[in-house]
DNA sequence: ACCAATTCCGAATATTATTCGCCTTTTATC
DNA sequence: GATAAAAGGCGAATAATATTCGGAATTGGT
């Protein structure tokens, strides 16, 4: 395992990685737990299908094949069950992230897979993607602490990396981390939002490379 | 009045400043008018305050001083209601722009002043903005014409300035304007969630500037 | 095989958007 | 300024749907 106190992103990320744990321990029987998975799953369907707001239980259970009832046996209400969906697969991209870029010597090239990998996770969960971006992300009404989190880390990444970047001269030390952050931040999101609602471009996958290049222009030359 | 015909963006923003326009013709007597727009407001300070789908009816007409029955004298659902706030405030943020950019000379100094002038329009507008950038924009739900049309006008208008620059040299003409305004539109919406969300920065206003500036930076120099 | 815990479900209950019927106010016409 | 027609206003139903409740069925451990 890296030294991760000597690298203030890296800790980050772990602790982002890692942030899915629930403090609630998981259902003692098995048949339990595997129908808690599969109705997260439904209600990932249902909710990109129809919109969290409109989305109706009745159909979250048919799609599962339970009982309206029997949802509440596993998550409290409404908001719960659709908060709960964000929040395990972001802990999967973080996760992920760590794996490849530790493998990685620059900065700039751990922030252009970062990027990358964001997109693509997007594309192969489009269900899910449309959940996150066209609702929760933006949504003024999440209060839940947890949800919050997953979704702040993904900044505080950025901003970390982009820090770290600077002291090891990757780039311009002046580059605002905050600013910068901001423009990659919402040009990704702001380019799968498009994709989610409208499917442009048509082939996200060869659209992606030439954004993120295009963005990593605007950090400029560093010393080395 | 300017020939629109020879400027495609102009055009384009000639429409877009005028899409508020209601087919229906507005109520007939003095009293309802006012009442209306009384009411739309009083709407978008709850929605804002509560969000679209939490904010119930019973808040709205409190608010607005009158019964729940009495708001579907005006409009025919919740929704609708919620969805007439920002085609108003849009157009009225086009056809400000469109006012002020007769006298700019570059595309470059106008697509300057459109990213200005919305993060602008954000600040002083806060209840608005909260509305559009947080539950409208990205919403999955949104089918009704008019709606969409405010919306996506703003990404055509600076697609087409983009066009208009590349066309007059401003900059480079190989320049994607699609992935282009992508990264323009998506740093300042992303630039106003956060602060609508964390009010940070704190001064919107001084960072708007610095943001804008990075941004153009994108464009490169040109051949003039 | 049996017990206790868990899971499941149909039937209430509660909340809230929307509709309805009737009364009041305004406007137009003379 | 009287009157009728239209528009505006509201309290009381109605309807849709999230959530709760009580008890039956199932499971896992012994």
């Amino acid at each position: 395992m890296p030294d991760s106190s000597q690298d203030p992103w890296l800790s980050l990320l772990e602790g982002a990685a890692n942030a899915h744990q629930n403090r609630a321990p998981d259902p003692k029987q098995q048949r339990s737990r595997l129908r808690k998975q599969e109705l997260l799953e439904a209600a990932t369907r249902i909710f990109a299908r129809d919109g969290i707001a409109k989305a109706k239980m009745a159909d979250v259970a048919k799609e599962a094949g339970i009982a309206v009832s029997s949802i509440y046996d596993y998550y409290p209400s409404k908001e719960a069950l659709a908060y709960e969906i964000p929040i395990q697969r972001l802990a999967q991209l973080y996760s992920a992230f760590l794996d490849r870029a530790a493998s990685l010597l620059t900065m700039r090239e751990r922030l252009h897979l970062f990027l990358t990998m964001t997109a693509d996770h997007a594309r192969e969960n489009p269900d899910w993607a449309r959940l996150l971006y066209l609702e929760i992300w933006p949504s003024v009404l999440i209060q839940e602490a947890r949800v919050r989190r997953s979704v702040d880390d993904f900044g505080r990444i950025i901003v970390a990396m982009l820090r770290e970047g600077s002291w090891r001269g990757e780039w311009d030390p002046d580059l605002d981390p905050h600013r910068t952050a901001t423009i990659l931040m919402g040009s990704i999101t702001h380019m799968l939002i498009t994709w989610l609602l409208y499917r442009r471009p048509q082939d996200l996958a060869a659209a992606t490379g030439p954004m993120v290049d295009q963005l990593m222009t605007l950090l400029g030359a560093g010393d080395v």
